[in-house]
DNA sequence: GTCTATACGATGATAGAC
DNA sequence: GTCTATCATCGTATAGAC
């Protein structure tokens, strides 16, 4: 029995506010929940009491941008796949690694409020600490099924296993990318500064001829 | 005045090779010096007095593999370069990216003692705790200067930037797949067991088509 | 020079008063 | 729901034994 109103608590969504934030600038270890707590303006105890414990808390940061992410991805993969169906031909592997990768660079600009998750992602598919590691492959992985199944339709002549680790590759190119596209601070000086656009560009003609080898 | 014989005692090479181990299975932060002095047998004080801190001591487990592993890396390289130089012709982009990934990825097999530090190296390119990072940043910087020299001679009438770039996807994607590679846990039930030699096919004839695209 | 014992401030977490 | 008090554990520092 789902609520239909979620009646969050404004000590909740300070909480969430601030441990996204702080997540993404130091990392999930990286920041205490007393620096949570206290950017939040609350009390310290009143994380273990709204979300259990700090592992809970970050599943929390994650599930409230990760799902309607997810669900964007999972629309217009499934579109790419309906589109092609219709006109009775197989779908364009270049489009749907364009339906996969655009909402992720642009969720972004498209949601302003989640500015510092997308650098936490970026972090985090390859955090070493597996709590939050964990729960990204935990919700990640049917989507990445997904994925794999319309780019097995989309390249019909390559082995179901090359795919898998191609697109692993291309998941790879695609983190890392966004992790060192987040943080505009070591390395930065030597790159040039992009605009979202120019770096889908650039990745997707990348991932598209790596995905076709 | 660097010493002909560093006088290592068994204390230091101990707590390295613990620190290696721990920090490769559970990540910097994850890992508490009293693990790392009980593991290697030692007294707790011993890793600042050898060491002066756990970030000078990540420093050193990282310099004592990263150092050699980066000279394999450049002398490849540069024997690409010179291969191509000889025969006046431009050197083969395959071959350059070959001459940096096969070391990379056969590094467990040459060097059996340094078994865990593969693993590491693969999560710390994108770990979210910027000790680690920037030092791996640190050391790699000079040799990502010598890959993207190599690879532009390679590719002469592509942009520096768009090569750059491209060099960037290239080692996301091997750092990824060095990452879930040395991790047979979560995700191996799917991946069929592959043999570094069958990897490094895989992931070089997917990066030289994407660096080409 | 090496090493041990011990202590300090800060952390994540919990119990119980209000 | 919110607070204070308290706990074990963390990285670090130092005094002193060998």
């Amino acid at each position: 029995m789902k609520k239909t109103v979620p009646p969050q608590t404004d000590t909740k969504r300070l909480i969430l506010d601030s441990a996204e934030y702080l997540f993404a600038e130091k990392g999930f270890r990286g920041t205490s929940m007393r620096e949570i707590t206290a950017m939040a303006g609350v009390n310290l105890a009143a994380v273990n009491y709204h979300f259990g414990s700090k592992k809970k808390l970050v599943e929390d940061v994650i599930r409230r941008r990760l799902l309607p992410l997810n669900s964007v991805r999972k629309k217009r993969l499934e579109d790419v796949r309906a589109a092609a169906v219709e006109k009775g031909k197989k779908p364009e592997i270049s489009r749907v690694l364009l339906a996969f990768i655009e909402p992720t660079l642009f969720f972004k600009e498209s949601n302003p409020d989640a500015e510092h998750f997308i650098t936490f992602i970026g972090r985090s598919m390859s955090d070493p600490d597996d709590t939050v590691r964990d729960v990204f492959i935990r919700y990640m992985k049917p989507l990445f099924h997904l994925l794999h199944d319309v780019t097995c339709e989309a390249l019909p002549d390559y082995p179901r296993d090359l795919l898998f680790w191609r697109l692993h590759f291309t998941l790879g190119a695609l983190f890392h990318t966004m992790h060192i596209y987040g943080n505009i601070k070591s390395e930065a000086r030597e790159m040039k500064t992009l605009d979202a656009r120019t770096l889908l560009d650039l990745i997707l003609s990348y991932v598209t001829a790596g995905m076709k080898a």
